[in-house]
DNA sequence: GACAGTAGGTCTTGTTTTAAGACTGAGTCA
DNA sequence: TGACTCAGTCTTAAAACAAGACCTACTGTC
């Protein structure tokens, strides 16, 4: 299968990562939750070949997760910050984070902590129910074909 | 950076990524979600390439998040079966899945629905604290330098 | 006004990963 | 005996990535 027809499969979660289920767009986008704005700023925390930066940039910004704003006239110079859409992936990416801090820490702990804001307390990130609130795992659930279905899907 | 030594990172993220990052990985666990077990059951639904789902399957069963069981001894033959450590990545999953839902969908709608068993209702995924029960977002959140901390990290 | 520095890239070259598909080996079925 | 199944491995070519040189506008300093 080619990547790029991904896209065109009937299933979101290969939609989904035809966007960001490359090596790097994840980390690009974790820079920016963390701030990161500027290309020199990304590059210099990642560790990210300059080519490559600029091609995720540009598939973000494409994509609508990232959006370039102009901070300058002359010359004209632009930052990078996140969309909605790009905010929405948040909990994909705490998500990451937290079972990285569960299965890989090892003896030292996190390397982050996370605090909410609302309540004060550093927090992991726990996955409910939309319709009754209750915490959801993955054998609490059952899956069938949706009105965009083809043959098969996820 | 090499990709190999993305796992050494002091960042939780870095090291989910240096395991489910690539191009394949999250779809071979979205079909061991959707109870594929067998090495040609993969192969078919994800028209993956042979040598990549070998290798695939090898490092997911060395990581910890399949194992390897037989179902027949002559001849010897395996199937690959979520861990607990691998069913813990559900949430990132359904994450991915809704966000594709939300964004990629269309008019037709999402591929698949998602049922909740417990309150037998479709459902979207929501990110809640941990300690207080109420819904996050990006916005909600601050981080700071945990214990396993070195220079940065998330 | 020459020169260094900054920001945001592009280009080139060589290495790794993937894709596609042929091939292997152990055993079953008819 | 020959066809078929399952679970891979091997080969070759295409695509993606890493590293670093190079380019284009400016700005600030002497």
């Amino acid at each position: 299968m080619r990547w790029n027809s991904l896209a065109r499969e009937p299933c979101s979660l290969a939609r989904s990562l035809a966007v960001v289920g490359d090596r790097w767009t994840l980390l690009v986008l974790r820079e920016a939750f963390l701030r990161t704005r500027r290309f020199d700023e990304f590059e210099a925390k990642l560790g990210i070949a300059r080519r490559v930066l600029s091609e995720r940039l540009a598939l973000l910004v494409d994509e609508g997760l990232l959006q370039k704003v102009a901070y300058q006239d002359h010359p004209p110079r632009y930052e990078y910050r996140l969309t909605d859409k790009g905010l929405d992936l948040y909990p994909v990416i705490i998500g990451l984070v937290h079972w990285g801090d569960k299965h890989y820490a090892g003896k030292r702990g996190a390397p982050m902590l996370h605090t909410h804001k609302t309540c004060g307390h550093d927090f992991t990130s726990v996955l409910t129910c939309s319709e009754c609130g209750e915490v959801l795992s993955a054998r609490d659930v059952t899956v069938r074909p949706g009105p965009g279905a083809k043959k098969r899907a996820a």
